[in-house]
DNA sequence: CAAATGTATCGACGGTTGTCAATACGGAGG
DNA sequence: CCTCCGTATTGACAACCGTCGATACATTTG
């Protein structure tokens, strides 16, 4: 049970994550965030994404003949949403399977809640 | 009550807006998504957006302090937000007052969900 | 070891973007 | 009408990004 008020760190510490719409935002938040929206910022890295959630577990050399781009693009973009942390790799042979790190996706989701 | 199973078309209304987690993206809904997602995807625009959003509304003069950007620049990143739909600007007099677009900020949220 | 294959990196090219100074637009007030 | 002032637009520049061909790396297989 709660016996004082929260500190403006706990609350932050408690919700994780900062958030766009409850207060200004420091610019050390904004720019982290920020690096996160970007790497949803393109559309074959969304759809990599989407494929990948899909599935659940995805090889690398599945994912080049759906999006459509060449193997170099390919391993640029999932390079790109892993530094995001939004997808982790493990490599299994001659194959590198990704999937993705929900608690990621939900801290951006959380960073847009009201 | 539901008597028969949903049809995906059915899903996608229900849901408003294409989920990245639910199912793999089409072009377009990836496209899409991607813009948006592309305003959030700078620094200067976050901690606009959180202004705004924290203050009900705005002038665009009260931005370019806090921002330390100048005038053309705070009016760049107004007119993007605006594009993407994430804020409207209400001109009155001189002044153009700045309000943020909860169903918006909503939908990419709804995007992320899992 | 050698060949084959999946992945990562490099280099280069074209397009986009964030920034600001200069300038144009437009409403308010003398 | 003219001036002031907030905002939008233009032009220019540097930095960044998506893309692909070429190539290097790593691991399996013969």
């Amino acid at each position: 049970m709660r016996t004082r008020p929260m500190t403006v760190a706990e609350a932050t510490d408690e919700a994780c994550c900062p958030s766009v719409l409850a207060a200004p935002l420091a610019e050390g938040e904004a720019e982290a965030l920020a690096q996160s929206f970007a790497a949803l910022a393109d559309p074959v890295r969304l759809r990599l994404l989407s494929l990948v959630a899909a599935a659940d577990e995805v090889c690398s050399c599945e994912l080049q003949e759906p999006l459509g781009k060449s193997q170099p693009t390919i391993s640029h973009h999932t390079k790109a949403l892993a530094d995001a942390g939004l997808i982790v790799g493990e490599k299994r042979g001659r194959w590198v399977y990704w999937r993705v790190v929900p608690d990621r996706v939900e801290a951006l989701r959380a960073a847009l809640a009201p």
